[in-house]
DNA sequence: TGCACATGTTCACATACTCTTAACCGGCGC
DNA sequence: GCGCCGGTTAAGAGTATGTGAACATGTGCA
């Protein structure tokens, strides 16, 4: 299973020190940043499950960081929380407002914290698969019954061909290099020998016929029909 | 769009008058409660979108009665939220251990609980409008009467097993990931093993047939008839 | 209260499948 | 030919799920 991204967003070192341990403790991936700008270049990069956003930052507040990230399109599926030492009411009305999905209020406790992520997390796991599904003239790839439909012939196939071909498949023409495909299916923090991308478009070639796949030789492989 | 409706409880008048107050003035349909015992017989019966629970109370307090109604089927789907004069964290674990999807602390102010209540109706108005009957070729679920109905043969399922069932046939062919399903089925701050779900799908199967449910290894389940 | 039964959860083990690795093959450009 | 890159294959490790049984809890009834 693929590991849940968490960004923090915080301008206090120590406040970040404390919530990194703690949810990588609990097995999340973790990443920090100490200001609203380089939040933004973080997150769309990145594109982690959830963000927990310090309100009070110089530069670029949490608010405002908030309505940029949600307008990045991207990113309109990541949860957002608000972290605030304050629990006043303007502040929390505003957050909703802007976009935020939780707001929880320093100082932290760990496990409040944890208690309230994992929740959020589940929530926002449930209906926000962005599209369900694909389709091209003969391969139809439906990401919510998790079948791929060729000419009308439903197919199961294991999960990471299935991910590897929705990928492929979300754009057509376009080539995907073997790091881009790595991270995007197996996931930043796993590590695979190099055979293995291979292996997986063997078994989709084997499974779907050869031509939906072109190789390109020293980049990585895209998705063509017919 | 259908008025929401949302239960106050609360052994102070003067809280639920103002709280009914706000909520009118905005729209909302409001009934209130004195105590828990009051509360879950209003709420089988009035079945609200939103139940408001104060922690603090005589006879059944806030705590236990939040158990009592989510252990009542026909209301798995409302939205519980607390309220509290005490923001401390075993209050906040305990709650959203009990089943409460939010924490409000008083004292109230108007325009924050108005603008959480929205945020977590919103939240909770995807997939929980009552749907009282699902039905399939050979199938079929009344949620009023709790019972399935299988080639017109009608049989009882504990309450566990018939949310799963229901939730699993409410959209036929869709997988459900185990995560959705527990946070679905049990709750978003229930915490139960890995094999639990899987020993209620083979149950499901023994009663049913194997048939109807499809496992897709690394992801979930989902149903299909025939 | 004590007993029987239903339900829900966990555990241990079996099994089947999926994924990855490693070794080897072959083409292509230099 | 040599080195780089990808293709192919099979085997083994690793993982997710199936299954039976034990355990825990609750409920109704004698």
């Amino acid at each position: 299973m693929k590991q849940q991204k968490i960004l923090v967003v915080d301008d206090e070192p120590d406040i970040l020190e404390l919530v990194q341990y703690n949810l990588e403790k609990e097995g999340f991936s973790v990443r920090t940043a100490t200001n609203g700008v380089e939040a933004i270049g973080l997150a769309s990069q990145w594109n982690p499950n959830l963000i927990l956003l310090d309100v009070m930052m110089p530069e670029m507040d949490g608010m405002e960081t908030c309505i940029k990230i949600r307008e990045n399109a991207k990113l309109d599926h990541s949860v957002i929380a608000f972290l605030t030492a304050r629990s006043e009411d303007y502040s929390q009305i505003a957050g909703f407002d802007a976009g935020a999905d939780d707001y929880i209020t320093k100082p932290i406790k760990p496990r409040v914290l944890l208690s309230r992520i994992k929740a959020l997390l589940r929530r926002g796991a449930n209906g926000s698969e962005s599209r369900p599904v694909f389709s091209g003239k003969t391969l139809t790839i439906d990401r919510d019954r998790y079948v791929v439909i060729r000419n009308g012939e439903e197919m199961n196939l294991p999960k990471k061909e299935f991910e590897l071909l929705s990928l492929l498949v979300s754009q057509p023409g376009k080539v995907f290099t073997r790091s881009a495909i790595l991270s995007e299916v197996w996931g930043n923090d796993v590590v695979v020998g190099d055979r293995t991308i291979d292996v997986h478009i063997r078994k989709l070639r084997e499974k779907l016929g050869d031509h939906y796949f072109k190789t390109v030789k020293g980049v990585g492989y895209k998705f063509q029909e017919e």
